[in-house]
DNA sequence: ACCCGGGTGGCAACCGATTGCCATCAGTTG
DNA sequence: CAACTGATGGCAATCGGTTGCCACCCGGGT
């Protein structure tokens, strides 16, 4: 039998390599850069054991005995050993990261989801990935192609791809969708029914008569969700209700968008976004109307310039981070097993923030 | 020999496994989900040639004759064959990931730069890995620990860390700090001392005599950095500087820092940054002075909420993006294997954009 | 006729883990 | 005392590519 042979040979092996670090002076620090990377087979001989038990030791606490644990642990401690993941990622197809895509970073409110996202990924230990689609069609797949294959689940925070495309990837990884409602992939939504109708009961209480919605992007599903509700619920308060644009959900998208309307602006507006309302806001009193006396405007995001801007931006408020966290936190429980109920919403409360937007129109 | 038998059997092999997908509906589309992943093996086998050969078609065109090359690709399309980004980082040591780590996504300047780097990124076909610190050591630590062992190279666009944690990290993978200088490691910083000197001119140019600097998070390199700039810029233009602070880099830190001064307000403001400066521009406003009249604030970054708010800030600029992308490319170039210009500093320009936060003082 | 060299493709050894299966061993149980 | 059982550790295959080295083919040069 040859193993001690092997054993004592590889022992000196190993010694010869550690002294061979010799006269640099960075040997000095015991867990600092060795020359090579530290694996497993290093630890299991200075532990002496079999490589696969310290996996074990890693991986699957409870599998090996507490002292040799406690022996692995050490002489992986002392060889400043950490397991690759890429390896590991490797045999057990678990990597880990979980991405999301988004349109815009720049936009406060996604970046109010990614905060979230990367909260509770951190939490379970995961890393987050991103994947901004630069509002742009072929970026947004170019960004997919890359990312799919290394994360073990993703968020569409925002996508402009095809119904049919989503569903293709959510068979084949776990996916969650953000303000997105599609049969056969579980979402989380914000309530725009019912933070639209406050809107519009808010509006209907100053003595508002009509709204005129300012549409975002066609392929936002948000929008559809709020124009409609915002059709429904002017019929029920008996507003009438308009709507203008599309236009792009930006501070500049909604300064364009004010100032296409100078000549007969509304009394009140809903815009698709925070951003756009700010941008029309701006537009508006740039050009001498007054906000709210003229025009009154809504928003919905509640990102913090709304607050900042005056007159502060009433908004239809939904709660960023609490998504962003709920959509990974779905994710991992789908990656753990969890039984896909498929078309299962979760909505989250929305909540009107009245600020100084809003006001009686003049008659 | 067999070949020609191994040959005909795996393709039965192959073709009964595909028509064993029999009733689905989904096995409709050629390109779509197969049974299990597709691996170089099964290109091999169809193409009739060794795996090594097919490895080589997609990692080192030109090392394969030109029909060669296209049997396989074309074998590859119709199995619907994508490499395994794992597999290959696992021999390669390349992951094609690049992590960049900030303090809070949520600092609209921060946003900035990822969108910057993201750019940079995606078109040298590489993955930004987020790694968010919140604001906390020991998140940071956390998320860098995570992180590390997968990227090919880091970004570092805040840090609390101690320079020696960073000069060692830097010694292992190609690391470029933003806002930051340090001995060793290459970095793009913005130009503090001519930006700095620019606002303080403009305030003295206003009939100025003293500046009070609010400052930020004392990790923060930048912070020095200004409040040094304005030391220099006072003397030289005979201003008086005060210090203040620190405070956090945020609206409420602003806000807090503020309030802490109603009893007896400088005349002059220059803020940590954006945030601190509408921080406390509305803390002013709402404890009943005004802006520029009573006090003129200054902050740095020229965020988008800086023209938004009112009055307007007038703000010390800096290309956010420009510097995520100019920091990746870097990165890029380090792995690229040029060679580490050690101390190297790009520094960009700055330029003062006056806005009405600024205003003569009363007397 | 012989040697040389560039262009191609295959073999097999990695990269660094994980894991199914089996052998061993100690402790029970009848 | 034999048979059984559960805990523990080792062997070797596997995840899906990459790459150093070698063999072979073919056209040219002398």
């Amino acid at each position: 039998m040859v193993p001690e042979d092997e054993v004592a040979g590889d022992d000196l092996g190993r010694m010869a390599s550690r002294s061979g670090r010799g006269p640099a002076a960075e040997a000095a620090t015991s867990t600092a850069g060795s020359r090579k990377t530290v694996t497993i087979y290093d630890v299991a001989r200075l532990a002496g054991v079999a490589p696969s038990t310290v996996s074990r030791a890693f991986a699957r606490p409870g599998r090996v005995s507490a002292d040799t644990a406690a022996r692995i642990r050490s002489a992986a401690a002392e060889l400043g050993y950490r397991v690759n993941p890429l390896a590991r990622a490797l045999s057990t197809s678990r990597t880990h990261m979980i991405a999301i895509m988004i349109s815009d970073i720049t936009n406060p409110f996604y970046a109010e989801l990614v905060r979230g996202a990367q909260i509770a990924a951190s939490e379970a230990d995961y890393t987050v990935v991103l994947a901004d689609a630069r509002e742009s069609g072929v970026l947004e797949r170019e960004a997919l192609e890359r990312v799919l294959p290394m994360v073990d689940g993703i968020v569409v925070g925002s996508s402009r791809m095809a119904d049919s495309t989503l569903q293709m990837i959510a068979k084949q990884k776990p996916l969650m969708m953000l303000n997105r409602h599609l049969v056969g992939i579980p979402s989380v939504v914000t309530d725009n029914a019912r933070g639209t109708r406050r809107a519009v009961e808010h509006l209907g209480e100053l003595g508002h008569e009509a709204v005129t919605y300012v549409a975002g992007p066609e392929a936002s599903w948000a929008d559809g969700m709020r124009w409609r509700a915002l059709r429904e619920a002017g019929l029920e308060l008996h507003l009438h209700t308009r709507r203008a644009g599309p236009v792009a959900p930006t501070v500049e998208g909604g300064r364009l968008a004010a100032l296409s309307m100078v000549d007969d602006p509304p009394t009140a507006i809903l815009a698709y976004n925070d951003l756009v309302a700010i941008g029309m806001i701006g537009a508006f009193v740039s050009t001498g109307f007054r906000v709210p006396q003229d025009v009154s405007v809504i928003g919905y995001d509640n990102i913090l310039a709304a607050e900042l801007i005056s007159p502060g931006l009433t908004t239809v408020a939904s709660p960023g981070r609490t998504m962003g966290a709920a959509a990974v936190k779905n994710v991992l429980a789908l990656l753990g097993g969890a039984l896909p109920r498929s078309d299962q919403a979760f909505v989250m409360p929305t909540r009107l923030v009245v600020r100084h937007s809003t006001g009686r129109p003049r008659r």
